[in-house]
DNA sequence: AATCATTTCAACCGCTTTTTA
DNA sequence: TTAAAAAGCGGTTGAAATGAT
């Protein structure tokens, strides 16, 4: 049968959200089989797990954010996946392709203009991505024959450093830590954001609007709108898309209600359980699983030595903390 | 206003890893 | 135990948007 490629279409959304609504995610091999689509399940996964997911957030990245990937770009090199686990809102392909886009140039600019600011380890961190492929190593030593061990020791002592940094870089000197029952700040980032991003997610409701809305729209000014929800572009800076992707979405005022169906595959188990692959996977990938509260294996290992291993939420505390742009702010502008 | 160059990012491709039978 | 299928990942591409001239 023939595969369709290329941009999604707004039907195709529609057919894949209600689908995934009706039955949840995985088992991509049934869902162009039982939807009609001519998909390839590959592409349906990618088009849910990359655009589609509720709790997705989209348009610019914040520094802390920014921050936040520079550090763990410089401790685990190109592990997108492992690294969207400590930003649990945007994609890897996202992450990806801002590394690429703007990261990469932006240290590299830093480079070059003599980087002789205080903070020396994000000095590090720039001259290994930079200079490295992407790896961090101890470009800056001289490693003898025979001193392979010693080499290790220093970029595990690097690693920890790198790791610590990571985690802890946005730690707010004077905040008070989440109520233990409060909702998690990354859930409400869009709030502290709201003008630059956006935050799907996917309901009935939301669905007919999209249809609606599509519908309607498609008689009036754009002539061509087949990629109207595929091109991120316009719906990201708000200008020229007919079709905004935030308005058929996010789970707004207007939209309020959200599907019971929604209720059966939580946004946690959304983002975390469409894979068992995960629960199997190394430690370092593993931010998502179900102890999600408790570092992960290698984590522990990094900060054992530190005495940094405190209580199980600690971790995704510091994840929030860090994600939160109002503070530190004066860190990031130091660096950029 | 037109043209060309550059940037962005959604989607694809090929490979690896994991799961299943 | 093993082979096939499925899922996941990172690199890359190319169309569209944007910027420069």
């Amino acid at each position: 049968m023939e595969v369709k490629k290329g941009p999604w279409t707004p039907e195709e959304d529609i057919i894949l959200v209600s689908y995934i609504q009706q039955h949840g995610p995985g088992n991509w091999r049934s869902v162009p089989a039982n939807t009609g689509l001519l998909r390839c399940s590959k592409s349906c996964r990618l088009r849910w797990t990359n655009y589609l997911r509720p709790g997705i957030k989209r348009g610019n990245f914040t520094q802390p954010e920014e921050k936040m990937i520079i550090h763990l770009q410089a401790l685990l090199g190109n592990r997108w996946a492992a690294i969207a686990t400590y930003l649990p809102q945007r994609t890897d392909n996202d992450i990806k392709n801002y590394w690429n886009t703007h990261l990469k140039k932006k240290l590299k600019l830093k480079l070059q203009n003599g980087n002789t600011n205080e903070d020396n380890t994000v000095t590090t961190d720039v001259s290994c991505c930079v200079n490295n492929n992407n790896r961090c190593h101890t470009n800056k030593r001289t490693v003898n024959k025979g001193q392979w061990e010693k080499k290790l020791q220093t970029d595990i002592n690097l690693a920890k450093q790198a790791l610590f940094q990571a985690l802890s870089l946005d730690l707010p000197s004077s905040s008070t830590p989440p109520e233990p029952d409060s909702p998690k700040p990354h859930h409400h980032d869009h709030h502290h954001h709201h003008s630059a991003t956006t935050t799907y997610a996917s309901s009935t409701d939301n669905i007919s609007k999209l249809l609606r809305n599509w519908t309607s729209s498609s008689s009036s000014s754009r002539p061509n709108n087949t990629s109207s929800l595929s091109n991120n572009r316009s719906s990201s800076t708000g200008e020229g898309g007919v079709l905004d992707h935030h308005s058929l979405f996010s789970s707004n005022s207007e939209s309020g209600s959200v599907d019971e169906n929604l209720n059966l595959m939580s946004e946690t188990s959304i983002f975390q359980g469409a894979s068992k692959r995960n629960t199997h996977k190394e430690a370092t990938t593993n931010a998502t699983t179900d102890d999600q509260g408790s570092l992960s294996l290698i984590e522990q290992w990094l900060f054992d030595d530190q005495g940094l291993v405190q209580c199980g939420n600690d971790q995704e505390d510091l994840i929030d903390v860090s994600l939160d742009g109002k503070n530190n702010d004066n860190d990031s502008q130091d660096l950029f």
